[in-house]
DNA sequence: GTCTATATCGCGATAGAC
DNA sequence: GTCTATCGCGATATAGAC
C-alpha cells in the first residue's frame, strides 16, 4: 500500500488557506494570496474550488470531523471529572487551530447563509452531545443536580458560552494564547459547578 | 439657542455606517455603499473621514463613551443586586446596538492596530470599574466572598465572558435577538453567582 | 491537473469645479 | 462642504494551451 506523502491539491489549498485565515483574517486573505502561498497558480485553486467561500466550507467540514470526535463517551464505565477535563481541553485545541473562525463565526454567516445552517446542526448536534455526557456525569454521582433543573440548563449554557469565547477573551486582552492558557480555561469552568461538584450533599460545610 | 435638528454630516455617516455595518458586516459594506446609503457622494464623504477604518474608530468612540456611563457607582448608599441587573441590562443594549463590533472585534484589530490599543485600554478601564462595583457589593453585604479570592476573580472573569458573549451565543444559534432576551443573560449571570449571594452564611442550607 | 493570459468588476482615493 | 469625474489597483473568475 502506498504511503503518501504530500498532501493532495485540494488538501493543500485548505492548509494554506487555515494558516493565512488565522494570521491576517478572511478578508485580508484572496483566492490569490492562498494559490501564491501554496505555491500553485490562481487558475488551479479555482480548478479544486469554486471560490473563497467554497474554501471555508471544506475547513470548517474538517473542523466539524474533529468536533464530533470529542463528545462520544466512552460507552462503559463511570465518567469522571478527568473525562470533562480532558474533553475541554479537545475543544481549546480544535478552536485554536481554527481560530479565525471564532474569530469571524457571525460575519460569516452573514456573507453565506449556507454555512450558517450548516454550523447550526452541527452546534445542536454537539449541544445533545454534550447532554448525554452530563447526564452520565450525574448518574455517575459527580454532579450534584439542583432540584430546579433550569439552574443546570442555566449553568451548563453558562459553561458552554466560557468554553467557547474563553480564547477570543484572551485574544481581546492581548495575552498569547498557550496551552497553559487551555488549563485556565478548564479552572474557569471548574468555577462556576464547584458548588455542585464533589462529594457535597445537603447540609455540608460549602465548598469554600 | 439653537435646536439641531439634522445630524452633522459627519454624524450622519457615523449613523448610517452602524446600520450597514450591523446588518451586512463591515467587510461587505465599502465606502461607496455607506455615502449613497447616507444619501451622499462618496467624495464629501471623504472629505470628512479619511478611510473606513477611520469611521469605524469613530463610531468605537462613541461606543466607549457610552460604555463609561454604565459603572459609574451611585457615590452614597447601599449597592443592590438591582443595581447590578440595570447596568447589566445597559451592557447588554450597548452591546445589541453595535453589535457589528462584537461579531468581529479581533477581525478589526489584525486589521488595525491602533484599533487593538485602544479597545485595551478601554476593556482595562471597564474592568476597573467593575472591580470597584464588586467591591462596594462585598462591602454592602450583598455578596459572600470565599476566603479564596481567587475563586471570586474566576467566578467574575466568567460572568464577564458570559456578560459579552451572550448575544452573540444567541445569534449563533439563529435566535431572535429581542429585549427580553437581555433578562435572560442576567439570569445567567445570576446562576453563577447564586451560591454566593443573598444572605446565606456558612452552615446554611445551599440556595437550591 | 496545472499553467498563463486576460476580462470584468468594484473599491479606495483624489482632483478640481461649484 | 459638496459634487462629478476619474484613475489605479487588486480581487474574482474564466478561457484555452499544455
Amino acid at each position: 500500500m502506498k504511503v503518501v506523502t504530500v498532501l493532495r491539491t485540494a488538501d493543500r489549498i485548505i492548509h494554506t488557506a487555515v494558516q493565512l485565515f488565522n494570521q491576517h483574517g478572511t478578508g485580508k486573505v484572496s483566492t490569490n494570496h492562498i494559490a501564491s502561498a501554496a505555491q500553485m497558480s490562481p487558475g488551479n485553486l479555482y480548478y479544486h474550488f469554486r471560490n473563497k467561500e467554497e474554501i471555508i466550507r471544506a475547513i470548517l467540514d474538517q473542523m466539524y470531523a474533529k468536533w464530533n470526535g470529542v463528545w462520544n463517551l466512552p460507552s462503559e464505565g463511570k465518567v469522571t471529572l478527568e473525562d470533562l477535563r480532558s474533553r475541554l481541553i479537545m475543544n481549546f485545541e480544535i478552536l485554536w487551530e481554527f481560530r479565525f473562525f471564532y474569530r469571524e463565526a457571525i460575519a460569516l454567516f452573514q456573507a453565506d447563509e449556507q454555512l450558517r445552517q450548516t454550523h447550526l446542526r452541527m452546534m445542536n448536534s454537539r449541544m445533545a452531545d454534550q447532554e448525554a455526557f452530563v447526564q452520565r456525569f450525574v448518574e455517575a454521582g459527580v454532579l450534584t443536580i439542583p432540584p430546579d433543573r433550569d439552574i443546570l440548563r442555566k449553568l451548563l449554557t453558562a459553561c458552554w458560552i466560557v468554553a467557547n469565547n474563553w480564547l477570543a477573551f484572551l485574544e481581546m486582552n492581548g495575552t498569547i494564547v498557550t496551552a497553559e492558557r487551555f488549563q485556565e480555561g478548564v479552572a474557569l469552568i471548574w468555577s462556576i459547578l464547584t458548588p455542585y461538584l464533589a462529594n457535597r450533599r445537603e447540609g455540608d460545610e460549602p465548598p469554600w
